[in-house]
DNA sequence: AGCACGCCGACT
DNA sequence: GTCGGCGTGCTC
């Protein structure tokens, strides 16, 4: 036989991870292929699954056949099953949970149950609490899918209270498979079956009211004037007649009715900018130089090195990504741009809109199901050549992939922590790239370490955009990092506007210095001054707080020194349930101490602070100005973003407190000052990139000052104003951060010279939790020493330091390795989260 | 995950 | 003697 007649199916159910054979019945010979989506039985339930691969022999002789196909076409591509393949293995998450990230939400769909009540039997005599709340939900909704009930009962483990209803002959259950919520969506229309010379000839309507007559007759004249099919709604438009007179109509066989499938396209109300393709600048010349050189290899075949755009705010990376994008396009392949969450800033992403009038596809979390399906659909068909999106943007079935764009690759939310597989964008773009032979282009004005360092190493190509491009009115001009104009791009340029852009001057304010002299506010005098200052003249202000470094810390208010594990040295965090000071890496435990260590003081205390506490006392100080707050709190509702960063930009507020969120790439032309309450926060986390973060931080906040004409100055208030990482940031100097902090990683042993694993378990009683935590560390500990790991090494079973979160205990354990999923590998994992090569360690 | 099969304790 | 606890194993 010239056909496989069977085909592997990775089955839709994360609990299993194996791959089962099926015989493909000769109604979808050639038909099926690697990738399609179809529907098998499987014990006596019916389950969806995805093709792997074609086989001629099953693995098993009794093999069921595939029951149907859910998708005509492949609903992954080859190379795709390629990566889930990869990330399967690499994130040890299930292939099938590997497989649905790239299939559209809506499409894909897992078994469930399907709860029934038994007429006649609704009395709750007798029964527990849970059974009497699952029989009230029944009773009140009717027949529901287990999933329903579990989201109607959370955090309740419902499987023995439905078998005990379901054995009091109360219920009854069955397995069922819904189909996909999404579908192709359809119009209907109409056209003439053929040319009528005299309308008001035609006995239309019989007998029939003159009125019904009178409308059959208007639509018949409409699509007279239509060459193609008609949209039955703009008929009804043009003559008032119904969907009945067109049927009536078409049975006269007067016109025929279609049934027309038209994409959902959410880009067709958005209007072109108006923009000429500008000028490259020197600096820009050369990085292009080397990524177009690099587009040419890679669409000859020839394999090539990622490369790392290091671009500061406003460098011109943006141009260089579309001139990328443009040369693979001509080269006919497809480009994907990944951005950040919610970076997908309306400019940027306009500008690209614009560039490429109908060949961007873009994905973002606003778009209905159906709208991303025929996003999906419409790229997959070879429509989109360019697709921009947050991560899962990787994901979408391209046939020719010849650019991968990673915008701000610094970025955390290019690491999927929340549900498996718990993997990193950037692993999957590399492995990707390669699978596509394919360029792979990163871009950030802070990249991270580990970024660096394959620069550092030569795997990766560094190209580097050190100068802010300036379009004030007619004038072109670059400056340098530290904010002197360095080259005039075009000639008669003023002088005089020298300075006054570029990125802004960083003054650090010594809060113990500011101690020292009275000041009891967590504004400085210089701050305040500013903040005076940028009312009188009717600018902006952004007062930045880092609010996931508020966590109880403890430090001393006259020398600056924070407590820090002896073994670790990360900072020791106080916790009131322990009653002292713990590490949350080692488990190491001390008192909280009566003086400090280093100078003697009596004053060392535990610090934190909070938003709403920072706009009280701003409120107390400038009474008349207008503040607005942007945090998770104030941007519950939906377009709240936008609304808060609308209102700012409209200049309808003075001051803006916020956290992370305002160190995303937003332009406020009329922000001169940014005050930074308190630089050192985020260092005081026990985290090894809490540096590095902080550095990105400061670095990024400090770029929304001074974008304007009127130019800018950042205040960073800090109690350690000698730390590196602030130092480094106070001067935008990333070579230098780069330089000591890579020097700690090595000497701690950190990432890039070792990789980590963090098993993280949750339970509602800490007790269970911890034991769990325990068993499983045990089982490695064994491991490394049966099978001789020396390289290899785990940590305690300890609380995470967010020790609690809803209602859940957490605890984790930190194996370090340098092949984590190969000490892993056998080891009984359930009940825990493993994350390989985790972004944090909290 | 579901569900069957299977082997030991307390009940009509 | 049976009903039922959940440990182990299988699903193409």
């Amino acid at each position: 036989m010239d056909i496989s007649s069977y085909a592997r199916v990775a089955v839709n159910v994360p609990a299993i991870s194996r791959e089962f054979d099926y015989l493909i019945p000769e109604e979808f010979q050639g038909k099926i292929s690697a990738g399609s989506l179809v529907e098998v039985p499987f014990n006596n339930r019916l389950l969806q699954g995805v093709v792997t691969r074609l086989v001629n022999i099953p693995e098993v002789v009794d093999v069921k056949p595939i029951i149907s196909l859910v998708d005509p076409f492949p609903v992954l591509t080859a190379r795709q099953l390629q990566l889930a393949g990869f990330l399967s293995e690499t994130t040890m998450a299930p292939l099938c949970q590997c497989i649905d990230l790239m299939i559209p939400p809506g499409l894909s769909s897992q078994a469930d149950t399907l709860v029934e009540l038994i007429d006649g039997n609704e009395s709750l005599d007798g029964l527990g609490q849970t059974e009497v709340r699952l029989m009230k939900q029944l009773i009140e909704r009717g027949n529901l899918r287990l999933r329903q009930l579990e989201a109607a009962i959370p955090h309740v483990p419902l499987q023995g209270s439905i078998r005990k209803l379901q054995q009091a002959g109360k219920i009854k259950t069955r397995s069922i498979l819904l189909p996909p919520r999404v579908k192709p969506k359809l119009i209907r229309t109409a056209s003439l079956a053929h040319p009528i010379d005299s309308i008001s000839n035609l006995k239309l309507a019989g007998q029939k009211a003159e009125k019904t007559q009178l409308r059959r007759q208007m639509a018949l004249e409409f699509l007279s004037n239509e060459a193609l099919p008609v949209d039955v709604t703009w008929i009804y438009a043009a003559s008032g007649c119904t969907l009945a007179d067109l049927v009536a109509l078409q049975e006269m066989n007067l016109i025929v009715l279609h049934e027309t499938e038209i994409w959902r396209d959410p880009l067709k109300n958005v209007i072109p900018l108006d923009q000429a393709k500008p000028v490259l600048t020197s600096d820009q010349k050369t990085a292009w130089e080397t990524i177009s050189h690099t587009l040419q290899q890679v669409n000859t075949g020839v394999k090539t090195r990622p490369m790392l755009l290091q671009g500061i705010t406003g460098s011109g990376k943006t141009e260089l990504y579309m001139r990328a994008v443009e040369d693979t396009i001509m080269a006919r392949r497809q480009a994907i741009v990944l951005v950040p969450e919610i970076s997908l800033t309306p400019l940027a992403v306009q500008r690209f809109l614009s560039r490429f009038p109908g060949q961007v596809g873009l994905i973002h979390s606003r778009l209905s199901p159906g709208e991303r399906y025929d996003t999906w659909r419409r790229a997959r068909a070879g429509m989109l050549p360019v697709i921009i999106g947050p991560r899962s943007a990787l994901f979408t079935p391209l046939e020719n992939i010849g650019l991968i764009v990673i915008d701000e690759c610094h970025d955390d939310s290019y690491y999927q922590s929340d549900v498996l597989p718990m993997y990193s964008t950037q692993q999957a773009a590399l492995k990707y790239a390669e699978i596509c032979q394919c360029a792979l282009l990163l871009g950030s004005a802070t990249p991270d370490v580990t970024q660096l360092y394959e620069v550092h190493r030569g795997v990766w190509q560094h190209l580097t955009l050190p100068r802010r491009v300036g379009v004030y009115g007619n004038k072109t001009f670059l400056t340098s990092a530290r904010g002197e104009v360095v080259q005039s791009e075009q000639s008669g340029f003023p002088s005089d506007d020298a300075g006054q852009s570029g990125l802004p001057h960083v003054e650090i304010v010594d809060m113990r210095e500011e101690l020292k002299a009275g000041t009891r506010s967590m504004f400085s005098r210089p701050l305040q001054e500013g903040l005076q200052k940028v009312l009188e003249a009717g600018e902006q202000a952004i007062l930045f707080l880092n609010r996931r470094g508020t966590a109880t810390y403890v430090f001393c208010f006259d020398c600056g020194h924070s407590l820090r594990c002896p073994r670790c040295e990360i900072p020791l965090t106080l916790h009131t349930t322990q009653d002292g000071l713990v590490c949350h890496h080692c488990g190491y435990k001390r008192q909280m101490p009566k003086s400090c260590p280093n100078c003697g003081s009596s004053r060392i205390k535990a610090f934190g602070t909070g938003t709403e506490r920072v706009e009280a006392e701003l409120k107390n100080l400038f009474p008349t100005a207008r503040i607005l707050r942007w945090d998770s709190e104030s941007t519950q509702g939906k377009d709240s973003h936008e609304i808060i960063l609308d209102h700012f930009t409209a200049h309808h507020a003075d001051f803006l407190i916020g956290t992370q969120m305002v160190s995303k790439g937003h332009d406020f032309p009329l922000v001169t000052l940014v005050g930074i309450l308190l630089a050192e926060t985020g260092l005081n986390l026990p985290d090894y990139r809490a540096p590095e973060r902080t550095f990105q931080l400061i670095t990024q906040v400090a770029g929304r000052a001074g974008r304007g004409e009127r130019g800018g100055r950042v205040l960073l208030q800090t109690y350690m104003p000698q730390h590196y990482a602030i130092q480094a940031a106070s001067r935008h100097d990333l070579n230098a951060f780069y330089e000591v902090d890579i020097k700690e990683r090595y000497r701690l042993q950190y990432p890039p010279f070792i990789r980590l694993a963090r098993l993280l378990f949750q339970d509602m009683r800490e007790k269970n939790c911890q034991e769990q935590a325990e068993k499983i560390r045990a089982a490695i500990a064994h491991k490394i020493e049966i099978e001789n790991m020396g390289a290899s090494s785990v940590g305690g079973a300890l609380p995470c330091f967010f020790s609690r979160q809803g209602g859940y205990y957490r605890y984790q354990v930190l194996l370090r390795s340098p092949d984590p999923v190969r000490v892993l590998e056998g080891i009984p994992l359930e009940n825990c989260r493993v994350q390989i090569d985790p972004p944090d360690l909290l």
